[in-house]
DNA sequence: CTGAAAGCGCTTACAG
DNA sequence: CTGAAAGCGCTTACAG
């Protein structure tokens, strides 16, 4: 093939400097090569190109989130843009158990000569992990950490502002009387949510009644629970902002039960726009992760030689309005 | 590498015979080399093999499928079964238009030279993609093809009989006035399901009545208006069978609309075992496919050489019994 | 059943 | 900025 290719121009040893960028290589040839390339429909070896060279090829991605919704747009993400830069993803997720966390870390190191590997959460926060990584010297991206931030270059996304700007919009539509169900209070994100709601509720000198702020585990049951408690009381809100898109789901079904209407007698707000968010009925306004995009970063990051750029990436989220949220009722 | 382990016998010829199976080679000598390879954990480089031989050990997964669940278990699958081979996956998804499908095809099977495809639903069933392949002589299994069978290998399970098991359990229940929400009558499995369905129901000489057959569309609003017309009704079911898990839990939450508690007023089963069966409350009873067995069957079958196999494999599904049936109160 | 030779398609130093 | 040589770690024929 380079045989094909040099015979538009020069030695195969230029078009592998063409190729594999970085090289100084004159312009005029540059485009020679590049012609060349382009009408031959030449296209390079992945294997011969990671044998010869010291680089593998290779990123590895390691996850153990039960939420496939979450894992399949990293997926997304991450192959992609593999895929543009010629790389190959290994893929490879944990069960339950997490004693088996560092082999199965060394066996991917030694098996695939990874070049990198990018950690979702909450693996990314595994000690364990991070060290058997950092003796290994692979480099690596993570996703949405939790903690040690400065252990790695990371990406994510501000989940403080992301309820904010969720609450405001519930108290734009008039609502006043706004309740939230939390996440577990040992989940980071989770924290960082009810910070939000809470401060755009200050910025609005909206109260914020013990009462109105559930404990809620992220889970779909919880939700539901929570949601009863909410609705099952002589101060009922106008508006509830559940801080994951189950919960939220949970409350519509709990607001059925008790013959409220969503979002004619009753808002719903969710967190995360996974794939219940869009299944339900009404649909859920909610706020959608930059997670394929976070998994493209973390590609990039990964293949790009320039390590000394800034290490922390916090990718915008978008705020997906749909059916669940209305105007509150003038009573 | 081969070198060290040679160095525990014989030339390196024999360890790549070895290593690679099929060949003969003596059975002393052989334990000589699996000693040796054990002892230095020599991990071969799959590059080098694919650079040398004529295969590449890639193998191409390729979906359109839009529920991340299903498709993660299906790349869950292929994952660990390729990894165990020494195989690596290629995947890519489509978007929306199918126009550009063969031009992906393409550029898959020319970059990759990979040595086999994995086809999903719905996109097996594009005559398009199929010619593509078949001319490019890719082998390929499908997964769950609804048409030509005959095209290609493939592993599917029988809807057929597992709507008539979900149905007998509903009438080993006691109940006999069970309704059912179709999928789109032109989906196959949808029709099976049905079949299934209407088979147990005459196996035990239970009437079926026009109006407790529902046609949705595998939505949750759909499932919910279904849901509503059966509830509704003065002839009301006391068991649903939905089609698929997304509409069986629009039934839930359409029942509690009309203050009906579930499964103590009535009972509801699924299809699939979606991440919604767990999720939601109470849980859903409801058949899970073997997706995940199937994607690892596909690349068994890729990666044998032996192709005179039955070309068929039907895999077991998996009754889930959960809490969304109960017994019929006596009346 | 086993071995010596050549080569897969690239990249790494090393020279110009 | 560009080229000639050697080699990455394996497997393919080809001999014995």
């Amino acid at each position: 093939m380079q045989d094909v290719a040099a015979r538009a121009g020069v030695s195969m040893m230029t078009v592998s400097r063409v190729l594999s960028k970085h090289h100084k290589v004159r312009e005029s040839t540059r485009q020679k090569v590049l012609n060349a390339v382009e009408s031959l429909k030449y296209k390079p070896n992945i294997s011969a190109r990671s044998l010869a060279g010291s680089k593998s090829y290779f990123l590895g991605l390691l996850y153990d989130n039960p939420n496939a919704g979450y894992v399949n747009q990293l997926l997304f993400g991450a192959l992609k843009k593999c895929h543009k830069k010629g790389y190959n993803l290994i893929v490879d997720s944990f069960e339950e158990t997490s004693n088996e966390a560092e082999q199965m870390v060394h066996s991917l190191i030694e098996q695939s000569r990874i070049d990198g590997i990018i950690l979702t959460p909450p693996i990314c926060d595994s000690t364990h992990i991070l060290e058997a990584l950092e003796q290994a010297h692979i480099p690596m991206v993570r996703i949405a950490p939790q903690s040690n931030p400065q252990r790695s270059a990371y990406v994510c996304m501000d989940d403080f502002k992301a309820a904010r700007e969720t609450t405001e919009h519930l108290i734009s539509m008039g609502h006043q009387k706004i309740a939230i169900i939390m996440g577990p209070p040992d989940h980071g994100a989770s924290r960082l949510r009810l910070e939000g709601f809470k401060q755009a509720l200050e910025d609005h000198n909206l109260p914020c009644p013990e009462h109105y702020m559930q404990e809620g585990l992220f889970t779909y049951q919880s939700g539901f629970e929570s949601a009863e408690r909410l609705i099952d009381n002589e101060d009922r809100p106008t508006a509830i902002f559940a801080c994951n898109d189950d919960m939220a789901a949970a409350v519509i079904s709990a607001a059925h039960k008790y013959q409220l209407n969503v979002p004619a007698d009753i808002s719903v707000a969710g967190f995360d726009d996974s794939p219940i968010a869009a299944t339900i009925w009404p649909k859920l306004t909610t706020i959608r992760q930059p997670t394929i995009a976070m998994a493209e970063k973390a590609v990039e990051l990964l293949t790009q030689s320039n390590q000394e750029d800034p290490r922390k990436y916090i990718l915008d989220y978008e705020f997906i309005r749909r059916d669940s949220v209305a105007k509150i009722p003038k009573s």
